[in-house]
DNA sequence: CGCTATCCAATACAGTTGACTTGGAAAGTG
DNA sequence: CACTTTCCAAGTCAACTGTATTGGATAGCG
C-alpha cells in the first residue's frame, strides 16, 4: 500500500473549511469547489475524500457536534450525563462562580453555564449559531439531518431534566406548584434557540438575551420560600 | 395603454406559487423557473412582475407576513395595538373561550391564543412555518431581509408586552417579584420561536409544544396570591 | 526492482441557474 | 385607423453546479 493519510485528519480538515465558509455564506450556498478552495486542496481530493456532498454536509455535522459536547463536558468536568446538540452551538466564555467545590458546582450554575455557552455572545459561538441555523434549515427538509435533532436534543433535555431535578431536591426550585423537569428543560432549550435566533437578527444584541436568560432563571429558581 | 391588468394582483399570485414550493422544498432550492412552473405561468411574464430574484423574496415575505397581520387581528377583533412577524408564522385554530364580551377577551386569552396561532399545529400553519424558517435561514446572512425582522419583532414584542400589563394591571400576574412586561414578551415570542424550531424538527409533536406553552403560561399568570 | 494500491490533480460533462434580449400580440388613446 | 404602451413568450447567455472519468505521481510490499 501506498502513502497511507490520516483518512479522518483529511476529513476533519474539509470539516472546518466548511464550517468557516457556512458561518459567513450559509449552508446553501456553499458548493465543492469553494469549500476545496477554502481548504486549499483540489476538488478531486476533496471528492476523494467525500464521495458527495450530502455525505461531506453529514460528517461536518456530526463533527461539530462532537466538538461542542466534548467542550460542554470538558468546561463542566463531566458532573453527569452528556448533552449534545443536534443542530445548535455552544462556545467558550462564561464565569464559573463557585469553580473550586467538593461536588462541583451547584446545578443552576451548571444549567446557567450550558444555557449561556449556547448563545451567540462572541464572534466564535456567533459563527457556531450561523451554522447550526445553516443546517436547521436545511434539515427541515431533510430527513437524516432531522434523525440528529431527534437523537440529540432529547439527551439534552434529559441532561437539563437531571440538572433541575437535583435542585429541586435541593429546594433551590421554585416550587409553588411542582413543576416538570423535562417539561423545563425543553422549554429552556427552545427559550435558548429561540433568543439566539433574535440574536443573530440583529433584533436583540447577545446582552439582551443573556438578560432575558437570566430573567427566566431568575423566575425558575426564585427563592422557595 | 394596453392590457392594464392588476399588477399587485399578479405579484400576489407569483408569490402565493413561491409560498407552496417553499414550504415543500425550502427557499434556497427555489429558482425562477420553478417558481414560474407552479404559478403556471411563462418565465418571461414572471420576470416581468419581477425584475429580480431578490425582489421576488422581499415581496413575498411582506406579503405572507401582512396576511398573518391580518389573521391576528381579524381573530382578536383589533383589540389594540397591531402586532406582525418578522420571520416566522401564524395559522387559523385555537379555541376563544369567550368571544362575546364588552372590552373584548381577557389578556391571557387574548395572549395565548396568538401564541397558540404561531406554532405548527396544522398542516397550515406548518408550512407557514417552514416557509418562515427558510426566510429566517436566507436573512442571517442578507441584511434587508433582517430588516423585516428588525421592525416586525418589537412591534410585536410591543403588543404581547402591552397584553401583560393589561393582565398586570388587573392583578392576574404572577408577581411574586415585579416582572418587566417587555422581556417576558421577548421571552415568549422566543419560547414559540423554539417550540416551533423543535416542533419541526420532529423532537417533539405539536401537542407536546402546546402543552409546554401552556405550563410556561400556567407558570406566568399562577394566581397570584 | 517491479507491482499494485492509494492518493489526487485535471478535465470533461450534462444540467441548472439568474439575467437579458428579441419580437410581436393585445388594447386603450388619438 | 394608426400608434404607442403594456404585456409576455421564447430563446440566449455565461456562470456555476455536483458528479464522473482519466491519467499519473507516490510509496510501501514482495
Amino acid at each position: 500500500m501506498p502513502k497511507r493519510v490520516d483518512h479522518e485528519a483529511r476529513r476533519t480538515e474539509i470539516a472546518e473549511a466548511l464550517w468557516r465558509i457556512a458561518g459567513t455564506r450559509g449552508l446553501d450556498g456553499v458548493s465543492l469547489r469553494e469549500v476545496a478552495a477554502e481548504a486549499d486542496i483540489s476538488l478531486g481530493r476533496l471528492q476523494h475524500y467525500f464521495r458527495t456532498k450530502d455525505e461531506m454536509l453529514l460528517f461536518a455535522l456530526r463533527h461539530i457536534n462532537s466538538l461542542a459536547e466534548r467542550r460542554i463536558r470538558e468546561r463542566l468536568g463531566a458532573p453527569a450525563a452528556g448533552p449534545d446538540r443536534g443542530e445548535d452551538q455552544d462556545r467558550g466564555e462564561d464565569q464559573d462562580p463557585d469553580p473550586e467545590q467538593g461536588p462541583g458546582p451547584s446545578p443552576r450554575v451548571v444549567l446557567r453555564a450550558c444555557l449561556a455557552g449556547m448563545l451567540p455572545l462572541d464572534e466564535k459561538s456567533r459563527v457556531g449559531a450561523l451554522v447550526g441555523a445553516a443546517y436547521f434549515a436545511r434539515a427541515v427538509h431533510d430527513e437524516r439531518l432531522c434523525e440528529e435533532a431527534r437523537e440529540g436534543i432529547p439527551r439534552l433535555a434529559e441532561f437539563f431534566a437531571a440538572l433541575l431535578r437535583g435542585a429541586q431536591e435541593r429546594g433551590e426550585l421554585a416550587a409553588g406548584r411542582a413543576l416538570d423537569p423535562y417539561t423545563e428543560a425543553m422549554l429552556l432549550i427552545s427559550l435558548v434557540d429561540g433568543l439566539t435566533t433574535y440574536t443573530l437578527l440583529g433584533v436583540q444584541t447577545g446582552e439582551e438575551a443573556l438578560a432575558r436568560l437570566d430573567a427566566h432563571l431568575e423566575r425558575l429558581f426564585a427563592d422557595a420560600g
